[in-house]
DNA sequence: CGTTCCCTTGACACCGATCAACTCTGGTGG
DNA sequence: CCACCAGAGTTGATCGGTGTCAAGGGAACG
């Protein structure tokens, strides 16, 4: 992860499609927008727990393999991704993670989860939560508790999507769903057909999520502008043509609602 | 899958392999085993909460698609499956259950369930436990609490690595992985090499499993075979060379571990 | 004794990987 | 200021793993 970059480089006419200059304030919002009409109180208690974050470089490991320390931890900024890395260089990317995720939910029980890396795919904001002070919060609030719940059954949800995807949909397919299920994440559900949005992706990682060659995702990627589907390039994704988009993948999100 | 047998037929001398008639009396024990050192009373309490359970037949559905309900439900004897269908008839398993395995952690908060189907793939014994009695022992055995945690954890670790598995190993290594990941579920991580454990599965359910078609399974159970690594027939797996099947999964059982 | 269905085998097609080269942009250092 | 380099994106040629199609064997069952 270390001599390839992961996010393309700004082009031409430098930040103006800055997808770091969204100001994205609702990352606690989102965690929240699981839940309806959840106490007022829950969110600002969860807004202070969090406070400001700390920023980590691209590519930076936020959660390393090996025992993971307790506390919660969320992203509030940037992309980032559950990340298995093979000796020969290979990786395949078990989950990518945008604001409001959870990197870990430590209940003081969570076993090992040795088995990939949290890293930065863009510069990112993460917060922890002091174990202490998220037993006394679920006690406070037990709201949160509920949140934490909810988000880790999605997440749940959201990973055994990805293997059906990997495992039945060839490749263009396989994009189309990873792209509907990143729209919905990002805009909500009913997000209009023409919809243009932030992806600070570069093909390689892509590849590394969906299980394929980056030739073969920029081959793919042509494919499906060409139909008139997509467009993508300096990590900007248009989605022209939703429907059709999600008639090809087979996409049905209701696994990412609570 | 109705028109489909899940798990072989007995071959010759009738059920002298029959999986069902392993007792497999320790179902809970097996979820109890994930924490170290427990409290014996939790253990019992489990077991008076789970009771007998109910016999399902193959191919039944356990938990369908839509809403789920609420409590927990366990896997007590015999093998489940989560499975996604799709329109044309292809299916995806997105998780192998064997007993011990948590169906539904309900816990009230739980997400629709809706994007897959629990499916028995052998006659199987499974045991709800009602939201209201899970409460309860929640608040009297809060090593309960814990365990169901842990098996949430490990099963989502799992999952991963089924992402893993699917998308970056080629069939030979992307089955082996398969095939170690089932033998220290069943067995520990401890199992001497040369192991025998019944997997009532039928080349087309290891298909489903694999993301592969089951005239490919077949292959490459002949080409593991041919390297001397394991035999399979009749529903069950024998283990020969358990160093070389780890070495060409590049198998580390640590995400199972508590 | 025919049916069913799982397993097996062979021939062939194709998706996606691999290898290799080239462009383009941005960054770096002389 | 310019030469050079690094890395992303692009393209073409070729290879191989896996899917597809088709046929047949064998055990259990009625």
């Amino acid at each position: 992860m270390e001599a390839v970059a992961l996010s393309p480089r700004p082009r031409s006419m430098g930040g103006s499609a800055d997808p770091e200059n969204t100001p994205s304030t609702s990352a606690a919002d989102r965690l929240f927008g699981l839940l309806h009409g959840l106490d007022e109180g829950d969110r600002q208690a969860l807004g202070r727990l969090l406070g400001e974050g700390r920023w980590v470089g691209v590519g930076e490991v936020v959660l390393g393999e090996g025992r993971a320390p307790d506390g919660v931890c969320m992203l509030l900024e940037g992309w980032a991704c559950r990340c298995k890395d093979f000796r020969d260089g290979r990786r395949q990317i078990a989950a990518l993670l945008i604001p409001g995720d959870l990197i870990h939910h430590g209940d003081a029980t969570h076993p090992r989860a040795g088995d990939h890396a949290v890293r930065a795919l863009t510069r990112a904001r993460i917060a922890w939560i002091a174990p202490e002070a998220v037993t006394a919060a679920l006690g406070d609030y037990p709201g949160l508790a509920q949140a934490l719940r909810m988000a880790a059954a999605i997440e749940q949800a959201t990973v055994r999507a990805w293997v059906v995807n990997l495992g039945q949909r060839p490749a263009p397919e396989r994009m189309a769903h990873l792209f509907c299920e990143l729209a919905q994440r990002l805009n909500g559900a009913d997000s209009p057909s023409p919809a243009t949005f932030a992806l600070p992706l570069t093909q390689q990682v892509l590849a590394w999520a969906l299980g394929l060659t980056p030739v073969h995702v920029n081959r793919v990627l042509q494919h499906l502008r060409g139909e008139g589907l997509i467009d993508f390039h300096d990590g900007v994704l248009t989605i022209i043509d939703g429907d059709r988009l999600r008639t090809l993948a087979d996409f049905d999100g209701v696994y990412l609602n609570a």
